[in-house]
DNA sequence: CGTTAAGTTGACACGACTCAAAGGCGGTGG
DNA sequence: CCACCGCCTTTGAGTCGTGTCAACTTAACG
């Protein structure tokens, strides 16, 4: 079974057998690390870069009032600090969210594989640009949107990215975290979030069963959310059948 | 006068007298746009790689109802799509919202001016991450700050982008945005966004004189906005004076 | 079966949006 | 030099989304 990194590098560039080889190499002897464990903390000088191979982590900046502030999603297949060597220290922390499979690669590695495969240093670039988009798409989703709107998009955006890397069915994915961490990631109350959430199960935009989330029609949620799976720029262009059913 | 890209990345990363002259020839031969003019619009596909030289752009999205989130600014110095031919089309627009000076540099000859020189090359990375955690920040502020707060932010934000280009005095800058466009940049109603404006000037955060605005107590306008400099990843470390006074 | 974390509910306060209209300011042309 | 015009800024009033506080219910786990 191929590392999700490669799954997901793969729907962005196209690389030979020798690149895949070196890829998979990069994830052998994951760490393990229990749920709501951080990894680096802000204000440190990350040695290695992160790599998650299976759970979800993200990226977060504590606020005054005792706020958390997160800031991006970390799926299987995503970098945590790809090149962050290059500034002096973090300007965020980063945190598992639900138990996690990591692989920690040295940084020297990573500039001797960049070096040895120009498909493989394009890859790595795809994947920042990927990310750097995605942000983007949080700043619409927080600066423009309400509740219930963003809430949905955000699920759509989950759905995705966790297809991206066959973690999600055609109609479902499992969303392993509490309404407090959807809360902290969209800037809104846990309490809000709640009732966010209960207008959507309403709607039957979701229908949510223990920890999965169902999506009874896709095509109305992502209506609904304003959401353009184009700008994740990793989704099918024209119809909405992944490459791994 | 060195061009503010030469300013800029010499903040980040060390160069010697042949980088400055390599990145001193891409910016020759700017191209002058009007205010309020698109240089590239969403699902086109780069061509040029485009450097801002004077005057401010922004990346923006168009949503529905008419709406417009500006999700970031373009200051003197900064790249407007630095590498983004690699994706297949831009997510979101670019345009001036003052007269600019852009150059406008072949993605090719930006390959070349990487290979040439592994400084340039780290400088260009130094600046990508610089956006990055730029994109972050306003991401915290859209999402976990109110009005006041978040208008305070920009300002100090503002004020630390320009000053590293040699754009601000030590205690005031020239911001020759419209209150439609700060809120389009903050998520907020051109309405809020002015009485949010009255509300720094009657606490004499800030003073506005014309199109200036004056900081007459920095530390006191940034620890009301919970403003960090470091985050920006080029504002001095320990004390609050700048390199170049 | 007790304990703890997560989810749910209600009441109230306030920030922010909307609509609508008036005032200021800088341009342009007569 | 003044009148006009358009764009930006400012104001007011009413509505609605969201935050806060606090208590209660449910689920998970040993």
């Amino acid at each position: 079974m191929p590392s999700p990194l490669v799954l997901k590098l793969a729907k962005g560039v196209s690389l030979d057998a020798g690149d895949i080889a070196i890829l998979e190499e990069l994830t052998r002897n994951p760490v393990r690390f229990e749920a709501r464990t951080d990894l680096i903390v802000e204000g440190e000088k990350p040695t290695h870069v992160r790599l998650v191979l299976e759970g979800i982590a993200c990226r977060y900046k504590l606020l005054r009032r005792g706020r958390r502030a997160i800031v991006a999603h970390l799926l299987p297949g995503d970098f945590c600090d790809l090149h962050v060597t290059i500034l002096g220290q973090m300007d965020h922390s980063i945190a598992t969210l639900t138990l996690c499979l990591i692989a920690e690669i040295p940084a020297q590695k990573i500039n001797e594989v960049i070096s040895s495969s120009p498909r493989i240093a394009r890859a790595f670039w795809w994947a920042t640009l990927v990310d750097e988009g995605t942000l983007r798409e949080w700043l619409v989703n927080l600066g423009q949107r309400r509740g219930t709107v963003q809430m949905a998009h955000l699920f759509c955006e989950l759905y995705w990215r966790l297809r991206l890397v066959d973690m999600a069915t055609a109609d479902s994915f499992v969303l392993p975290l509490t309404q407090e961490e959807l809360s902290d990631t969209l800037g809104m109350s846990s309490v809000h979030a709640n009732r966010v959430l209960q207008q959507l199960r309403e709607d039957t935009l979701v229908v949510m069963q223990g920890r999965t989330v169902r999506i009874p029609d896709l095509e109305r949620l992502q209506d609904f959310a304003e959401f353009i799976p184009n700008n994740l720029h990793s989704t099918p262009k024209t119809d909405a059948k992944p490459a791994n059913g």
